[in-house]
DNA sequence: TAATTCGTAACATATATTGTTACATGAAAA
DNA sequence: TTTTCATGTAACAATATATGTTACGAATTA
């Protein structure tokens, strides 16, 4: 299957509306991301509706952050996007009516949820001021050796 | 997208087998987790490539174990089918001209394959003996409770 | 020789993600 | 007030992947 990109793509988005300090419309979004206008104001209605970003019509409009970036964890994001479906893999049938199918999921379904806590910890750890952070910093150490990169 | 669910499905069709000490059909193991033959042919193909199991044709033919259970782990199984996609969640592109979305995609990347790897050390641990244990006890311990089964 | 069983290619079906078009709604500028 | 700009959203198309199904060949045993 295609991967769903979307949190990755918002991500994108966020970082260079951080970059900036006016709104940004939905097709500048879609340049940065290589993407249509109407692709970028559907993944980022979610954001709009849990109070991340807010959107402006007409002119001067555009997407901006309705919240301090050290305020918007990665996982505040990922639950603006629905929660999107986080393993590729799991079982065929969620009731299984065979006792070793059962037993099975169960084993597969507890290291898969573990792993997800993990994963979802992490995400409440890093703000998006952290991801700025990040970036500069990665801006700057590629300055300083400008013939490696 | 459908989810794949190919480990479970083997896993199921295997501890179906481990209860059994001849030979299973691809048929036999079909109705087991309610699919096609083709469909288990195509599942432990991967298994007998790997030397997990082994596929004998004609009379008295079908799939068996070519070690000892507690000499396959999850993860042997897991290679075996191909390393399956883990995760449904990723980068659009993988190598982004954009500096800002190289550094999102590090930063995602990073979590990812943090959780895959403790994923996978839980799959090393596991092998198909502590699964058929895993079952014979669930199977006891609602055996000693049925009412709440 | 006949029955059985795996091996595999080819095609069909179902579902999820992403892209695209079209049009309505609201807001600011002329 | 009219025009222009920008979001909101429905509807449909394109693409990708997993799974199901049919068909037939190859190998093994009775």
């Amino acid at each position: 299957m295609k991967r769903n990109s979307r949190l990755s793509a918002v991500l994108h988005a966020l970082m260079h509306m951080a970059e900036r300090d006016r709104p940004m419309t939905s097709d500048e979004l879609a340049h940065c991301l290589d993407t249509n206008a109407v692709v970028v104001r559907r993944t980022m209605a979610g954001l709009r509706d849990a109070g991340i970003v807010a959107s402006g019509r007409g002119h001067g409009g555009g997407w901006q952050f309705a919240r301090p970036l050290d305020d918007i964890s990665l996982f505040d994001i990922y639950n603006a996007l629905g929660e999107p479906i986080l393993f590729q893999i799991g079982p065929a049938t969620e009731m299984p009516g065979c006792a070793v199918e059962r037993s099975v999921n169960a084993v597969i379904g507890e290291a898969l949820k573990d792993a997800e806590a993990m994963l979802m910890a992490r995400f409440r750890q890093k703000t998006l001021a952290d991801l700025a952070a990040d970036f500069h910093l990665a801006v700057l150490a590629k300055a300083a050796r400008p013939d490696t990169g």
